[in-house]
DNA sequence: AGTCATGTTGACGA
DNA sequence: CTCGTCAACATGAC
């Protein structure tokens, strides 16, 4: 479930239930219930992995971590987190972090960091990278300030992309290199999210969970890199190392 | 059947 | 105070 596009597709999917109100709130998570109860669900928004459910006063922040899931208008046996139900339909989370963030939800993100975005800015990425010069791209791209929505297979797919070995210094990256990277963790997000709604994402890796390969052959690096200490597949011939 | 993973937070100690 | 390390959470794929 987790990295960005897959909450695009979340969202896309409770889009159905704007306007709608919260007949029933049931769950285990920490939250006070009965507040959102009867209140209307006034938009659905992501900011990179997180799912957020806004309503006029407090926004309902969904993050999967590692295991969450949801369900549209199904159940499945497993503990409910958070259910939301409406007179069309319900939700079911599971597993996944639940908070209430209070007030505009615009004074508790920068849009501009995620990479799903419109708002998202190559600018102000830039910028951020040029103050974390000391930092190793694989930990950077990770880093859901810079790069909100990207997780793991998406730094590994654009590394490759892009021909840069995981432990570059970004200190070390030439300038256009680096908007290159940039560029790439967009665009390489946008085709995830096509791909994964076509149900052929795994098929389109090129190098995440890959043993050889799929440019030059030779078998790949497997290594778990930088400060994350986050898996990474790579190929030191065709991916340059920056020192 | 056991291992591992698309993730993050908080506790603890150096 | 800051840094690094680790446990905790919890589920499905292989």
């Amino acid at each position: 479930m987790p990295e960005g596009p897959s909450i695009v597709i979340a969202k896309e999917e409770m889009t159905v239930f704007i306007c709608k109100k919260v007949v029933e709130a049931t769950g285990n998570a920490k939250i006070d219930m009965e507040r959102i109860k009867g209140k209307v669900l006034t938009d659905v928004k992501s900011w990179g992995k997180h799912l957020l459910l806004c309503f006029d006063e407090f926004t309902i922040r969904i993050h999967f971590l590692l295991f969450g899931s949801y369900l549209v208008n199904e159940t499945k046996s497993a503990v409910i987190r958070l259910g939301l139900a409406f007179n069309n339909g319900h939700i079911n989370f599971y597993a996944a972090s639940v908070k209430i963030l209070e007030g505009s939800i615009d004074s508790h993100y920068d849009w501009s960091a995620d990479v799903m975005s419109d708002q998202w800015s190559a600018s102000k990425t830039i910028k951020k990278l040029s103050m974390n010069k000391e930092e190793l791209v694989c930990d950077v791209l990770l880093d859901q300030d810079i790069f909100s929505g990207v997780g793991n297979i998406i730094k590994n797919e654009v590394l490759f992309r892009v021909s840069v070995h995981p432990n570059s210094l970004i200190d070390k990256i030439p300038p256009k290199k680096l908007k290159e990277i940039t560029e790439q963790a967009r665009n390489y997000s946008f085709d995830f999210l096509k791909w994964k709604k076509q149900y052929q994402l795994k098929k389109q890796w090129l190098v995440h969970t890959k043993k050889e390969c799929t440019q030059c052959g030779k078998s790949l690096n497997k290594e778990y890199t930088g400060k994350k200490k986050r898996r990474s597949f790579f190929c030191t011939t065709c991916q340059k190392l920056y020192v």
